[in-house]
DNA sequence: CAGACTTTGTGAAAACCTGCACGAGCGCCT
DNA sequence: AGGCGCTCGTGCAGGTTTTCACAAAGTCTG
């Protein structure tokens, strides 16, 4: 009936498909041809059982007592995440961070290929970055259309961000990687998966002050004001 | 006692601290000096319910019936993720993504001064990137000392990846933002987030093929086998 | 000052995710 | 063929996260 697996994959498992897709393409590259849940949680650093649980999302694809089949399973994975077949790209904003994921070989060695960068800088249109002539914005529906891209990268200055949403959308854009450090609106249906890199950081640095509190905590107060400065 | 609150923050409300963070920036741009839970959510695209329980990990900041002083919230949330004062980092990997961070504006603008880049490509040593000019990663060491830096910034290619991490966790990072889709060891007590941008692309590809696969499903499943090439 | 109104902080329920433990199925060896 | 050992798939228990709902605590108005 459905050529397609009939169930959702929770977002949690989802988001560890890509890490098994990669370690099976590493394995494979070395000869392994079967490998185990145990192996490959070894290698993903999880626990054995959530990878036989996240693998069993997919179907049953392994054999009691011996395991996976490396070529088989990496397939299944690249199935369901859509990836055994290419998917144009395009970028929106072309300053530092849009010019670096255009050159960024990470992911047309993915199946990424990008067809288009887009911005509104006179100065940027008509450079070539990754390979690609900068264009306008206003030519970003065309690509989008006559490419069927049904994914964006957004890498504007976050006061454009929100209007450039708005035009990927409007061509026909359903899923957006966002490292715009700004909360987008966006139309039920149409995906977006944030990045926001400063926020990482901030995230560490969570963990680096609990370290020093504690530290302080052990040693006194001494430590605690030293390097308050702008 | 002790200078710094007592709970541990849970993970998945640390990580919407630094959203919380920029938004109250913003609306104090705008003059707002007090701000409720609602207003709040709205801007997050969260459940206001959520942004409440997040905030009160931090303390009781709020004030029933009128909500929190936009300014003294962003303080706390401030001195809770450690940002009211400068982290020096690192950036490991003078590629392509390693000199897009070392430009990327947006680190220093929220209180990460990059103190240092470092490659082992010769070719790559002496140029400058981000205003830093890049140095042999045997000095890393000497740098992350005497500089005080906890925060490190991995961006090298994957073969030399772990190496790396070797290297800044021997010289005392205790944190590191790991771009390179491998799966780094580390020591107890050393934290790494990871970012993967193709991993990202892989999930949104995820979420399209969902949509191509239900179209496929209402108008029968002629659309199934065209693009599967390369 | 009392009563109406607003908004916080948090218990409790629901949803989701993880990890253990074990039954079930498969290959191999004798 | 039968038994043994290995590994998958999954029910279940425990933990975490989200959401609801409401008492408590404040402001504002007359």
């Amino acid at each position: 009936m459905s050529i397609s697996p009939r169930r959702k994959i929770p977002e949690a498992a989802l988001i560890r498909l890509p890490m098994y897709l990669r370690l099976l393409g590493e394995v494979t590259a070395q000869g392994v041809t079967h490998i185990s849940s145990d192996q490959l949680a070894e290698l993903a650093a999880v626990n054995a059982a959530k990878v036989r649980k996240d693998l069993s999302y997919l179907g049953s694809y392994g054999v009691r007592g011996v395991g996976y089949e490396v070529a088989f399973l990496a397939y299944q994975i690249q199935r369901e995440l859509g990836v055994n077949h290419e998917w144009p790209i395009v970028i929106v904003g072309a300053g530092n961070l849009g010019q670096a994921l255009a050159n960024y070989g990470g992911f047309v060695e993915r199946g990424f290929g990008l067809v288009g960068v887009f911005d509104t800088d006179p100065s940027k249109i008509g450079t070539h970055v990754g390979g690609i002539c900068v264009q306008h914005l206003d030519e970003l529906s065309e690509v989008v259309q006559t490419r069927g891209v049904n994914i964006g990268v957004l890498a504007t200055p976050a006061a454009t961000a929100q209007e450039a949403v708005n035009r990927l959308v409007r061509a026909g854009v359903g899923s957006i990687l966002n490292f715009v450090p700004i909360v987008l609106s966006v139309p039920r249906g149409v995906h977006i998966s944030k990045v926001d890199l400063a926020g990482e950081l901030q995230i560490l640095s969570y963990y680096e002050q609990q370290k020093v509190n504690s530290l302080s905590h052990i040693q006194g107060t001494t430590t605690s004001s030293r390097a308050v400065s702008a």
